[in-house]
DNA sequence: TTGAAAGCGCTAACAG
DNA sequence: CTGTTAGCGCTTTCAA
């Protein structure tokens, strides 16, 4: 029903064979006969299938993302990221969004043998090892954004590093003791902001104090980086007897924010009664005034999805690992301009 | 290499036709042989081929999202509400983003063409009747989410109706004059939230005043709703000699947290010097206190999704438009309680 | 019911 | 350089 490449070749009088390589620009053409078929091409409107393409190429030009975006600005902006470089290389972008765990898995396998797409890029989610041999074994290209396996391509920030500088800010800015408010230590992240901490805390020549250190507890499967945890961390911290602390350095900008709240509610004020610095860098955080370590969210997604698709194409076996590094965005909420 | 049809058919002792109805749950074969064909795959871990699925059913269970995602809340809320809805029928997702316009149209053409998608969500962005035209003349399913077009199916909030609530709301609380910081007047959803606050204000025996109304100007051809809109056009209200306004609607909880941010910077107060509402119930809105009409984005999302496909599958030609309500989620930036 | 065979629309190897 | 042909992996008639 729809113009195929039949109709073309009839049209320029050409067997589809030259069609096919005059929209491939090969080389294998006149440049004459090329724009015979290219005018038959126009007339007609026609237009290749993509389906079709793919099945004799064996090759999409698409890439999947499995991400658990539904959890707010930080995904957002990496999707961004990957979805703007994704376009610039000409590929096309699957989205498959998780919100329960399982669903993760359910994924990577389906990916794999669907062969729907050509790569895949891992957001935010761990993954088990023999997935990951599966995947080695099939060649099939991955790579972990914001996320770590010693064998996979990563980009991710410096976790450690970043929490460290956080931490430090706070002690230079004279806080006698920082509190932290941490994730899920089940989680990677949550655990690697952990000891960023608690590097900077014991460089400072002070030693780390549990008491004053909240983690998300529970049998939850994320990483605990949530509004309602941070506020119930928060409280916790409140509650303790003479020994609140004056500055908290919590996991997550959203963790923070809960944070605030939980302060507020009690009649203190941030950063006057506690100072707060969060991480990520998310877009409500300018508007709450929230010191924080700001990934280079957009750029991270670029990075990802070009060095995806890079792989693909030139089904290289380098190990890429990058670490990109956050930054100190410094605003009221860490009392800066007090000190 | 990988496993095919061809293996599993070999393993049942079996056609490959057989194995095809055995995977589709054909009721043209027997229960015996269909298990004998199920464990078949089952040891052979095989899956079908879904790009050769596509091609051989014409049909590719994937729709595609054309959406200015790149600005903000309100579309990752809608695409939320897509992505899940998708989901649940089984159906991939493929997202184009644009960002210029231009864009637009040439995912528009390219869709239509490479028959990569079944159907296909235009999401916040108008349609030129030439397109309309060539979709409907190919039969190819579209539907608009937050848009909307005479011969199209729609989704989308009652604007005008919205615009008067929350206009009304302001005049109810007893503040004399409301003035109205616009988006873009090309744009329509700018024009008809436009048209719910004038007829507010005329409905309340008020004359509509133009001096304390201000659109977006200038060229651009996006709709105007940005932060910086809100905080130029509401640095012009402040200017106004002698009649500054006490209250303003803003078509957009962006644009009103833009204009917060210039009367805070003058040394004003929000609602003390001028009570404020919004537009769209981002999630933003929440943590300043913003007062604002809510769009149900995410259930936006769901419907516009699930008629697609719904379409998709029956291709039914019903004309449907659905108007989902708005509701008015009252905060502090309005100062109810001060009356 | 089942198997064989003809497409789906394109790419790529192979002759010429 | 170009046309022909054999796939790509599956669905779906058409006979048997």
């Amino acid at each position: 029903m729809s113009v195929t490449i039949y109709d073309v070749a009839r049209r320029a009088g050409v067997g589809i064979g030259t069609v096919s390589r005059a929209i491939n620009d090969s080389s294998q053409i006149t440049e004459q006969t090329k724009n015979r078929v290219l005018s038959a091409i126009r007339e007609l409107n026609y237009q290749p299938h993509t389906v079709a393409q793919s099945l004799a190429r064996q090759r999409t030009n698409t890439i999947g993302c499995i991400i658990p975006f539904f959890t707010g600005y930080f995904y957002m902006e990496l999707l961004r990221g990957v979805q703007r470089e994704t376009t610039v290389h000409k590929n096309d972008l699957i989205l498959y969004s998780v919100d329960r765990m399982d669903k993760r898995d359910t994924y990577l396998e389906r990916t794999l043998q669907e062969r729907r797409v050509d790569g895949i890029l891992l957001v935010s989610l761990e993954i088990p090892d023999e997935c990951v041999a599966k995947f080695k074994s099939h060649g099939f290209p991955i790579v972990l954004l914001d996320g770590f396996h010693p064998e996979l391509d990563s980009i991710k920030v410096d976790n450690v590093q970043s929490a460290y500088v956080a931490t430090s800010h706070l002690l230079n800015l004279g806080y006698e003791n920082v509190a932290m408010i941490a994730g899920r230590l089940s989680s990677l992240p949550a655990r690697l902001r952990f000891e960023g901490y608690k590097q900077a805390i014991e460089d400072s020549g002070r030693t780390f104090d549990e008491r004053i250190f909240v983690a998300t507890a529970g049998p939850d499967d994320n990483d605990g980086f949530s509004k309602e945890n941070g506020y119930a961390a928060m409280n916790k911290l409140l509650d303790l007897e003479g020994m609140r602390p004056r500055s908290v350095f919590a996991s997550s900008d959203i963790q923070a924010i809960g944070a605030m709240q939980a302060i507020r509610e009690r009649g203190l004020s941030v950063p006057g009664d506690v100072a707060i610095v969060g991480f990520d860098g998310i877009e409500l955080a300018s508007h709450v005034g929230l010191t924080t370590m700001r990934q280079p969210m957009v750029e991270m997604g670029q990075i990802a999805a070009d060095r995806l698709i890079h792989k693909i194409n030139e089904s290289d076996n380098i190990d890429f690992k990058r670490k990109v590094s956050t930054e100190l965005v410094v605003r009221e909420s860490c009392g800066a301009n007090r000190i």
